[in-house]
DNA sequence: CTTTGACCAATTTAGTTTTTTGGTCATTTT
DNA sequence: AAAATGACCAAAAAACTAAATTGGTCAAAG
């Protein structure tokens, strides 16, 4: 039972980044919590930025899973982006390693996770897109430009879940659903 | 013909602001720019940031003034909301000062310059709310929660204007308006 | 062939000194 | 007397330096 070194190093290096943020992660430390010699790390990944970026396309891909688990067949398409989108953007802001990374980026500005919280941004985008070209192709929403649509919902969703409480009462899932109705049933220019 | 201390400060300070931006400009130079004792610059401001206050002030008040002159009472709302919004932020982005404190908010996070910027979204908010008002008064335009569409408007703009273009195409003004409008014409949740 | 940790250049941090800054106020100018 | 000034000060920031840490390598061990 030889123990699988490269899944270890990932799981030392996951819990390492949620709890302390990318910077404040050692190579050293990931080494010594996977129980593992430093240069092993190296003949998984070529280099500390490899390693994160392995580890935040596992969390993209968990991300995806928990809004499909929440999208219901026989619902509407509107409904089910709201329900998707706000799943989502819940994660987001539950998520321990999500967390840290967005606070790193607001008070450190660290490049490499700045590049990556953009690069998250985008495969959310190429996700909802997806699903609105599905829909459209079945009819159930008017034809529309989806990537500047799928743009649009997500920096409004960002907006309205995490700015608009900054000033004012948070809305409902309601009211937030409500809003997102006007974008997906009415033609965008395309 | 005794000079205008006041008025000269106030000349000296934006352009040292404009040119260096808020930490970066000394209470020394502005004093010196403005041919002024430093003491004289207290006897009319209470410190830096008061000065800082008048200073955004009236730029939001010309901000204010440039979305007037482009708006035609003959329009209809939709496109003068549109034409005021779009001037408003094509002067953020071409006004020397405005630029210089983005850059100094983003690059250094200079805490005075957070708050200024947030205060002149606001301003530009309950600008815009106030001309939904009157238009809803009006009737020509539904009911509303004129907060919130104002809010949205001006997120949308701003991510439309100036994060869109990160990885696409510029939109052009009239897929802009055509945007606005579907927000102005369908009842929002209030 | 895989794994390792001592090793290294390069970067970061911590500690210290020096300089600069916002703001005051006794003195000067008008 | 009222307005204006700039030398002055405590506090903050910048510059400098020494020390420690880091990401990554590679010869040796397993």
């Amino acid at each position: 039972m030889a123990p699988d070194r490269r899944k270890m190093i990932v799981e030392a290096a996951t819990k390492s980044f949620s709890l302390f943020g990318y910077k404040a992660t050692t190579m050293d430390q990931v080494a010594r919590l996977a129980n593992v010699g430093k240069g092993t790390i190296y003949t998984f990944f070529k280099n500390k930025e490899e390693l994160f970026e392995e580890i935040i396309s596992t969390l993209v891909k968990e991300m995806i899973a928990e809004a499909e688990a929440v999208i219901q067949p026989g619902l509407p398409i509107t409904e089910n982006v709201h329900r998707g989108l706000f799943r989502i953007l819940e994660f987001r802001s539950k998520h321990q390693l999500m967390i840290k990374l967005v606070q790193e980026e607001a008070e450190m500005g660290t490049l490499a996770v700045s590049e990556m919280l953009r690069h998250v941004e985008d495969e959310i985008i190429a996700y909802l897109k997806n699903k609105l070209d599905t829909a459209i192709s079945k009819g159930s929403i008017p034809s529309m430009d989806t990537e500047l649509t799928s743009f649009l919902l997500l920096k409004m969703y960002i907006a309205l879940i995490f700015d608009w409480e900054k000033n004012h009462e948070p809305l409902s899932s309601d009211q937030i659903a409500q809003i997102m109705k006007v974008f997906l049933l009415r033609k965008l220019p395309n």
